[in-house]
DNA sequence: TGACGATGGTCAGCTTATCTGACGAGACTG
DNA sequence: CAGTCTCGTCAGATAAGCTGACCATCGTCA
């Protein structure tokens, strides 16, 4: 590891904290048969449901790997899979019930390092970092 | 995915744009053998050698999978374990030439991707960003 | 309007990465 | 120098990822 680490290694280190903390805290509440690879593609859907083939475009993975997670969050009991008005080769994947506490336990972690990490740059800093980081995210994620 | 997402991921779409760039520039250069998850390891071996229990540890897996990375990477040339002169029961885990090589590339795409960053923030705003980062690790990362 | 390429998803099979548990050899400590 | 801790490995199981092949549906354009 280099003296001067670069700015793709600093990012790192507070993303792998975040998602650490939630895990462990989901765990804590009783969603303890969430793997971190299942977290990382039920982070991904949206309020209205989301296709398979763009969750597995957001976390960069096969369709048939999104699809072998989405069976686990599915028979967990976090998601269903429900037919797209729209299209009537796909289908959406929406929270159910149990999906939906979890995101609510994951949204308070969330927050709540948010807050410690706020506390300890100072909330000028905190602010800054949270619009540089946006910015960066321009050209960093291919999904907007 | 939130309207407005939290700090933790949106650390993560830097971080993995660079991961992503590093390793393609790799293969590109010949080294298209080295795996992510080697990559990982690799990172984190320091110029004169480091055990594996510690890149275990900063990588945060155990140490099984460690040296099952370790494996694959001194077969593949880039590292060579030699003893550790102060404990006898340690191995160093040090780059071997072909390694070395590769580090020289992965330093200079480092390098490249931040001069794009830097460009796309501004100076000033890159700087800050850096130093609020390096802050940040002191809480994130528990290998300081 | 209907043929055809593109898209959404699944099935099958394989490889890689990761874990838990047990263990032996060397180091440290009283 | 006995007991205990640490470094690393072996063995075996599971999770997570990939490629390739395939079918059904959509959208387009001749």
């Amino acid at each position: 590891m280099s003296v001067q680490p670069n700015l793709g290694l600093l990012c790192f280190f507070p993303y792998r904290a975040l998602e650490g903390r939630v895990l462990a805290a989901l765990a804590e509440a009783g969603f303890d048969d969430m793997t971190l690879a299942q977290g990382r593609i039920a982070a991904r859907i949206g309020e209205r449901g989301t296709r398979l083939t763009e969750l597995a475009e957001q976390a960069q993975v096969t369709k048939q790997t999104a699809g072998f997670l989405v069976d686990q969050l599915e028979r967990a009991g976090y998601v269903r899979r429900l037919p797209d008005p729209t299209d009537g080769r796909a289908r959406l994947v929406c929270f159910a019930e149990r999906g939906r506490a979890a995101v609510a336990v994951a949204r308070r972690v969330e927050a709540a390092v948010e807050a410690e990490w706020t506390a300890h740059l100072g909330e000028e800093s905190a602010r800054a970092l949270r619009e540089s980081l946006t910015r960066l995210r321009e050209v960093t994620d291919p999904w907007r």
